[in-house]
DNA sequence: CATGAATGAGAATTCATTCAT
DNA sequence: AATGAATGAATTCTCATTCAT
C-alpha cells in the first residue's frame, strides 16, 4: 500500500500534537482566547509547559493550528453533504443539519469558532487566521452560483448570500448552546431551513 | 421641575466618562480587544491613566460601560424605527436600512460590536457579558411576536427569529466594511430585505 | 547663560539612568556579564524591574548604555592627559598612571571593562559595543604618531603599537586587582612605562 | 611496561570526551560563551544531549575541562619553545611565532581563549576560573627569571613581565584576526619582539 | 482633582538536566 | 551505553493598578 511508513515516533509526535491542540480548544471554549495561557493549555493536556514548544513553535502557532484543525474537522464534514449529489434544498437542510449536529458534539469548540471571525483573537495583531472561514463561505457560495444557474434560486450576490445563511444559522446555534433545554435539533434544521428558503413572510396564498 | 439638580461637577464627571468612553472606542476599534492597553487608552483620551479610575474602577468596568454605552446609542437609532407605526415589512427595511447606515457611520464601533458577542476579550475571566446584545435581541422579538400575532409572519419562535435576522444582516455588514468598493447602501437593504421576508427561493409562479 | 534649562523631571529622569547604570556596572562587575538579571539590576538599584524598562527599552539596551558611560568616564580621564602639552615620554607615563589609578578607584568596572572587548557579552549574537574601545585605541595611536612624526618614537605601525601598549598595561591593572597587597600604584606606572618605552633588554652600554 | 592497562572502555571514553571538547570549542568559537547551547553542542558533537552528561557532571565542568586541553595544547607547543635551549632574545622571538602561528591555525579557539580570562563566561556564577592562564604566565615567569639571572633582562618583577608580554602580544594577535588582510606572520613577529626586547624609543643614538 | 512614576504579578519562552526506554 | 522527550526553574518583558505629589 501507498500508505507512508509512520514510525512509531511520528505516532507518538502526532499524538501529542493532537492531545496538544484539544487541550488548547478546551481552555479556549472555557476562558477564551485571550484568558489562554500556556500555563493553563499545559495543564489540561497534563504536560509542562516546556513539552508544548517542542511540538509548537509559539503559542501563535499553537492557537493557529488548533483553529485550522477544528475548522477542517467541520469543514470535512460539511464538505461531504456539499459533494453529495443532491437537489438544492435538500442540500440546505442537510447542511444546517450537519453544522447544528457537529456544534452539538463540539460545543467547546464552538467558542473558538467564534472568536475567529474577528482577526484579533491572538494578541499580536499578526493576520492570524480566517482564511479558513473565507473558504468555507466561498464552498457555500458556489454551490448557491450552482442553484442560482439552475433556476432554484433567485439571482443575487452568491457572496454575500453565504454569508447571510452561515450567520444566521450561527445564531441559532449560538442560542441551543445557551439554552438548558434546546429544542430537537430536527425543529432548529427545520426552522433555519425554511427561513433560508422561504423567509418569513406568510403565504396564505399557497 | 422634575430636571435633577445637576451641579457643575455632576456636569463635568460626565463629559469626563464620556470623552473616556469614546476614546476606547476607538482604540478597541483600531487595536482590538487585547492590545488595546490603558496607557493607549488614556493618551488617546489626552488625559493620564490615573485619571481614568477616578471614573472607572478598572479597565473591565471602562469596557463594560463602553460597551454599553455604544450599543446604547445604536440601539436608540433601531428603537425610533421600532416605534414608529408602519407596517411590518417597511419595518424591517427601515431597520436593516438603519442599521446598515450606522454602522456605515461607525466603522470604528464594528469591531467592538463584534466582540461583544463572545465575551473573550476582557482577558481576565470575569464575565464581562453582553446584557444589551439580549435586550437588542428581545427588542426584535417582540416586533415580530406581533407581527405573527397579526397575520403578517408565520408562527415561528420569535426570538431565534430575532436572532437569524441580526445576525444574517450583521453578516452583510461586516462585508461591507471589508470591501473597499462596497455596493450602494440600498442595495444591500434590499437583498437582506427580501432574504429575510421570502427567502431564496425562486417564485417564477408569481 | 546657554545651560539647557532642566526641569524637574529632567533631572530626576537623569538621575534615575544615572543610578540604574552604576547598579547595573556593579552587578556586572560581581556577577558578570551573563549572569547579570534584570531582577538582580532592578534589587541593586532599590527599584522594581518594571521601572527600569521606563529608562530603557530592554537589557540590551541597558547595558550599551552602561558600558558607554563608563567607558566614557575612563576616557575623559584619560583624554585630559592626552589633550594636555607635554613631552612624549612624560605623556605616556602619564596615561599610564591615570589608568592604573583609575582602575583604583573603580575596581568594579574592570570586569566590565575586560568584556568590552569580547563582542560576545550581550547574549545576542547583536553587535554591541565595543566600538568605545576601538575609539579609545585610535586616540591613543595618533599621540604615537605624533611622537614618530617628532622623531621620538621609532617608525612602526601606530595602530598595533597602541593596542600593544593598551593592552599590555590592562594586564598589570589586572593582576593589582588580583592582589591582595599589591605595590605602590607609582611603582607599577614606573614598570609599566619603562617597559614601553625601553622593553626589557638590559643596556648596560648605557 | 608502566603503560597504565588501558582497556577498550578507556579509550571509547577518552574519545568522547576528545571529540565533546572539540565540539564545544567550534560551538563556542562560533556562538560565543553564552549563545553555546548543549543541543548545539551535541549536535556539532553528533552524540545526543543526554550522553554529553555521562562524560561531564554538567555544563561548567565540559566547559572547563574545554577550556584546559585547549589551553594545553597551546601550552605545549609554547613548552617546546621554552624548553629548547636558544639564546633569550630568540627564545622570545620563537615563542611569539609560535603564539601568531597557533591562533592563525586556530582562528576559532581565540573566542575562547578571550573569555577565558574573565570567568564571567559560564552563566551561573560558579568561579569557574582559569587556572592554565596561571600556569602559562608563570612558565614564561620562569624563564624571564633565568633571563634576568644571566643578565640579559633588566631585574624587574618576572611575574608581571610575562602578563605585560602575553597580553601585549595577545592584543596583536586579536588585531591580525580581525583584519581582512593581516601582515605576513613575520612582520608581527618582529614588530612584537622588538618592543619586548627594545622598547618604542628611538635610539638614534646607537 | 489630576498626574504619571513606580510597582509587581503574570505571561511567553529557553535550556540545562533527568530518566524511562 | 545512548537516547531524546519531558521537565520546570529561571529570565525577559508587559501592563493594570496604586499613590505621593
Amino acid at each position: 500500500m501507498a500508505t507512508p511508513p509512520r514510525s512509531k515516533e511520528d505516532v507518538v509526535q502526532e499524538f501529542r500534537v493532537q492531545t496538544l491542540m484539544e487541550a488548547t480548544l478546551r481552555v479556549i471554549a472555557r476562558k477564551g482566547m485571550a484568558a489562554a495561557t500556556m500555563q493553563e493549555i499545559a495543564d489540561e493536556a497534563g504536560v509542562s509547559k516546556g513539552t508544548i514548544y517542542l511540538y509548537f513553535r509559539d503559542r501563535d502557532e499553537l492557537v493557529e493550528r488548533t483553529f485550522e484543525g477544528a475548522i477542517a474537522q467541520l469543514m470535512s464534514e460539511l464538505d461531504a453533504v456539499l459533494d453529495r449529489p443532491m437537489p438544492f434544498e435538500e442540500k440546505i437542510r442537510e447542511l444546517i443539519a450537519a453544522k447544528i449536529a457537529f456544534f452539538g458534539k463540539n460545543r467547546e469548540f464552538f467558542r473558538l469558532y467564534l472568536s475567529m471571525r474577528s482577526p484579533e483573537g491572538t494578541q499580536r495583531p499578526k493576520q492570524t487566521c480566517h482564511p479558513q472561514y473565507r473558504v468555507r463561505a466561498q464552498r457555500l457560495a458556489a454551490v448557491l452560483q450552482k442553484a442560482m444557474d439552475d433556476g432554484e434560486v433567485r439571482p443575487v450576490d452568491p457572496n454575500r448570500l453565504a454569508l447571510f445563511i452561515i450567520e444566521g444559522s450561527t445564531a441559532i446555534i449560538l442560542e441551543r448552546l445557551s439554552e438548558k433545554h434546546p429544542p430537537a435539533e430536527a425543529e432548529d434544521v427545520e426552522l433555519v431551513t425554511s427561513l433560508i428558503l422561504g423567509g418569513v413572510r406568510k403565504r396564505s396564498d399557497r
